[in-house]
DNA sequence: TTCTACTTGTTAATTAATAAACAGATCCGT
DNA sequence: ACGGATCTGTTTATTAATTAACAAGTAGAA
């Protein structure tokens, strides 16, 4: 069991997408699954899966059926949950997330509990159950809710600016999906170019043969 | 220099975004670069720069000032742009990915030719210079502009319904948000899944003191 | 009870990716 | 014209990640 501030990014990617599956497959197949399986279901080897549950600790109980489920959650939980609550904001319009996030996401630890809008309030189908504000409020609201981690969904000519204000509002944790590159030392930054993907997708789109 | 063909998908995907740097570098910054400077800028190393660089075929015209930039847009062009024209929509609202694609992306070859809409179709800010459908109209549109990439922005809820009638339309790229994971071997896909993203954020935000 | 099939846990081997190092080339200043 | 500074192009070394392999242990069937 490897110390868990030294485990790797992939890895912990990995976790995150065993726990997704987990987290549907409690509730309808059963209480174990066993590493073929979930390797196949989140796109990985069936080694990897034993090599990253070694790494955390995590051990079969029954071995005949697998892993129990609740206890690979359990024991994913204690590696990737924050220690406080999480408060997270998605600044900047996105519907597939908001209703991702809100009715799709089970995470005890990290909660979606504000939207900003680029243009005015959106007042559309009821959504009381999430408050949504206007970027001229970004900086107070991030304050007063305490929201550490944000998604930035803003065109690039914004990024920079907005970015800006986040940090000096108190995020420490930015996914910025954007094309226009962060580089702030003091936060966590992901940059996730949807440039580059639209790009490397067309790549492997010429070279492999699809139908 | 290496077969296009077995060019590694990372490498593919720093070439794309020194050729964001570029696209942009060339018009202000005179007409050299180095490799010191493009790794600064993309966040990699200038030994990683050079090899790409190196794999594609792209050598310094003038060994002091570094690499021409039109020359190495040029080579990087010639690797990864498309034979043909590329058509792609944007599937599921998402206002800063249309601005971005629209305003601020120069591809000769691939093109944002539609956005699908989840609702009704919004009919505001001008936006003459681009087609908005609903969904119901899928399958026909897709069809009828010839669109083979796809940006999948709809909630999990809907992925591999959508997915399906993209597919059956004709469609060969697919880059999907969503936390669904799609596996269909006949396309390209690509899954970037938000959810990994953001317990990836907060696992490193736990570790990595940040202010 | 005994045997077999199956799955884990761990080690070893292979491959891929990154980083380091340096020879060689040439531009520029003097 | 000449020397030095500098940047490339390539090789080598190192590190990380994936894949393969297999011993060990147990549930369940006969």
């Amino acid at each position: 069991m490897a110390l868990i501030s030294e485990i790797s990014a992939k890895v912990i990617e990995r976790l995150s997408q065993y726990r997704q599956l987990l987290l549907k497959y409690r509730f309808t197949d059963g209480a174990h699954i066993n590493s073929v399986d979930l390797s196949r279901y989140t796109g990985t080897t069936q080694e990897s899966v034993r090599r990253d549950l070694m790494l955390i600790g995590c051990q079969s109980s029954n071995i005949r059926k697998g892993y129990q489920v609740q206890e690979m959650i359990d024991c994913i939980n204690a590696v990737l949950d924050p220690a406080e609550y999480c408060h997270m904001a998605l600044v900047g319009d996105n519907d597939a997330f908001t209703e991702t996030l809100l009715y799709e996401y089970e995470n005890s630890k990290i909660k979606l509990v504000a939207v900003f809008d680029f243009e005015t309030v959106n007042e559309q189908a009821g959504r009381e159950d999430l408050a949504r504000f206007r970027f001229d409020e970004l900086h107070k609201t991030i304050r007063d809710l305490n929201i550490k981690l944000v998604l930035l969904n803003v065109p690039g000519a914004y990024t920079r600016q907005t970015a800006d204000i986040l940090v000096k509002a108190g995020v420490t944790g930015i996914i910025n999906l954007s094309p226009v590159q962060l580089n702030i030392n003091s936060v966590y930054i992901e940059n996730i170019n949807m440039i580059t993907a639209i790009e490397k997708a067309a790549f492997f789109m010429k070279w492999r043969q699809y139908v």
